[in-house]
DNA sequence: TTTATATGTTATACTTCATAATGATTATTA
DNA sequence: TAATAATCATTATGAAGTATAACATATAAA
């Protein structure tokens, strides 16, 4: 049996007006991003009512729950280079969500802490976040969320340690 | 019984060296973020052995599956800017891995295709792409994966559509 | 005491990403 | 048909995120 060829062979555009993605959608990786792009961006606009970007958010939240912590291991932490912390500890603390105090036995770093409105607006904003989180989610039954998490812990371990 | 205060409250740093992060852990989409940072990273090592990065290589991989394609098409489907795919289409173009092509009816659009060298490289960086999935995701099984795919592909049509 | 290291900061550059505007072309519509 | 609108690729540009070098101050180590 011969093969059949197209009877055209001049340049043409591609004819549908969507793209198949037949190849990317084999990959998990790429499965996993595209879910992923919504829940960041829902996440993204449901901080933006507190007008908190996510990496503002995450700071508060990580000194909150670890007060008196130093900028240099907030920004281990939270993965970004400390020069880049800086700007976000500057408007917390503008802000008033949190308070860079001295530390008596070192000098050179701050220790820091969330005021009563940080803390608060860190109850309030975390709160949003669950709720985001139970609307994105709302597709997966409480079995598929566990297991969910357990695979994303294993992945991390499998490539962290 | 009487709640034991700590007997010093000067401003100290906290003590551990690593902060814990039990709140963000708790939420479901920042356990995947983490896991997901690790895919990407090593994937981008991966593709880096090929002198692409990750977008090159999704653009490569796209247009060889939809030969004929617009620029247009194209960034709509990477979701990316018009004009942020012209600099990718321009180096895929240099390296001599696609073409583009004049179409015949509608001299504004070119018709994108891979040549003979893009497509041989799509199929080396889509070999070493499926060897990094199968190391990243080794801690998973076959019924993880078919699971998590669900899963992704779940989240992605709840708010996709 | 000398040297090395840690902390926070500034300055800077690089990358990524988004928008406005333009010329050429095609589609729409009056 | 003529006028208007929309589309495609592109340039220029700016905003935002991210990474690095260098510095002053302070502590730790040799």
């Amino acid at each position: 049996m011969s093969k059949l060829k197209p009877a055209d062979i001049s340049p043409e555009l591609h004819s549908d007006n969507v793209l198949t993605e037949f190849t990317l959608q084999a990959l998990l990786g790429y499965q996993i991003k595209r879910a992923y792009n919504h829940v960041q961006n829902d996440l993204s606009e449901t901080l933006a009512a507190f007008d908190l970007r996510v990496l503002t958010f995450t700071a508060l939240v990580m000194i909150k729950e670890n007060a008196g912590t130093s900028q240099s291991k907030l920004a281990n932490a939270l993965q970004i280079e400390r020069p880049n912390l800086v700007a976000i500890i500057d408007e917390l603390e503008n802000r008033e969500l949190i308070v860079r105090e001295r530390v008596v036995h070192d000098r050179r770093a701050y220790s820091l802490v969330v005021t009563k409105t940080g803390s608060q607006l860190c109850v309030s904003a975390l709160n949003a976040v669950k709720a985001h989180e139970k609307n994105m989610f709302s597709c997966l039954t409480a079995a598929d969320k566990k297991a969910l998490t357990k695979m994303m812990l294993r992945i991390r371990q499998n490539n962290e340690l």
